[in-house]
DNA sequence: CTATTTAGAGTCAGTACGACTATATCATCC
DNA sequence: GGATGATATAGTCGTACTGACTCTAAATAG
């Protein structure tokens, strides 16, 4: 990143890119190598080139920051983010993006980054830049799309079971669910949350104890009805 | 607007106002007096200075083309877009905003507008650039959030009837609803949605017939518990 | 075979909802 | 000045959904 001409500004992408990993919420943060902010944790992102689209710099940067080949996950829009004075190299204006995936490879460093890694999203470091306030909209934007969308199933593998999915919800609320309560409520939702997906590894390596768990797929609801609300939003 | 200079991104902010008039839900539309789309109707916008705010540009904007002295209302960021083909001029980035007040002044029309006006949701023409698309998110933006937050009063003035907050939800979601259910879900939102405002004008003009409602204010909410949900939301 | 563990079904009382019905309070018109 | 028309506001009722539980099923470990 070069400094941005007088008079013209720099469009970026930040990405904040959110996992399940050991039943924990977790964000991948890239160490800075150059100024401003060395050595500074921030999130992955970088320049939209002039031919390039917002959504296909956003992709762009996670997959060279990130070591992610073809993103497979949600990618969505969350918000912009350009006070004049949040980048101390010229007028940068930030388009932030949510990207959800389940906990699959180990991400890589990428080109101008010194450093990769998962970060619990309770114990975050202070950030570069704005990012500190672009993670925590992006982590409300990912709670609240839990209780109206079946958003969760992007957090989990293609045959999950209703535990790993009420785990997603558990994780991300940090509050612990009633698992049979949970499961009426998916269950029974409308156009439908999950589908049962046959007997796939039905007996296997045998991860936990107890009877085992019917194994699902996501269903083609994409909206939630009715919704599966977070307890105590707040009143009540 | 010149012309963007090759390989610089020019950032403006593109306003979806929305009110209520004549009981419809209406957009302010700008007819372009220059090229490009000259002659064509567009959102309200322009040009984010070097040393200004997102939100600060906006703001400028809605008072400066639209002649509104000192915007009240709600306002809210709503989307940025930035296809490299959307504007012939160059590469700009547009960030949406979403501006709501009740039916006040005429709009005059400002600096580069050859005419400004209202025009109902339903009836829109054709608009310059993606405009109709960051005004149907704006719309649809507005739908939503009616039904978890208190932003419906954000249409009407001070002192209101609950038949007035109501026709905001009917005009907005072109729905009719049920007036003592509505009272009920209103009146019983837990922190307060609206609260009694005194007897202020009780007996005045009368502007319809039958029994005079009481007046309200906004109440200490701003989301609303329990929600009030739009009837068949595509399911049940 | 028994203990243990988790999956999944079922129960019950409280809350909210849609659809109505009934009553109250105005302005107006004979 | 009482009847009429119109709107505001209160109340009723059956259904749906929820949270908090309890109970049964199906597996493993010893």
């Amino acid at each position: 990143m070069s400094a941005a001409a007088p008079d013209a500004f720099t469009v970026s992408v930040d990405i904040v890119l959110l996992t399940l990993r050991e039943e924990r919420l977790q964000v991948l943060l890239i160490r800075r190598g150059i100024p401003p902010f060395e050595g500074w944790w921030a999130l992955p992102g970088g320049r939209v080139r002039m031919d390039e689209d917002l959504d296909a710099a956003a992709r762009r940067e996670l997959q060279e920051e990130t070591g992610v080949e073809r993103f497979e996950g949600h990618l969505e829009q969350l918000a912009t983010y350009g006070t004049p004075e949040r980048d101390p190299r010229g007028r940068v204006v930030t388009v932030g993006y949510l990207a959800l995936m389940p906990d699959l490879p180990v991400p890589v460093a990428g080109t101008d980054a010194a450093d990769a890694r998962w970060w619990p999203a309770d114990e975050l470091p202070s950030l570069a830049f704005d990012h500190d306030r672009i993670v925590a909209d992006g982590i409300e934007r990912a709670k609240a799309k839990l209780e109206y969308t079946t958003l969760a199933t992007a957090f989990v593998e293609a045959p999950f079971t209703l535990r790993q999915l009420r785990q997603v919800y558990e994780a991300i609320w940090g509050v612990p669910l009633q698992p049979a309560n949970f499961r009426r409520k998916v269950l029974t939702a409308d156009p439908r949350f999950v589908v049962e997906a046959g007997e796939t590894p039905p007996r296997s390596p045998r991860e936990d104890r107890g009877r085992p768990a019917a194994r699902f797929r996501p269903g083609p609801a994409t909206l939630l009805h009715p919704p599966i609300l977070r307890p105590e939003p707040g009143r009540r």
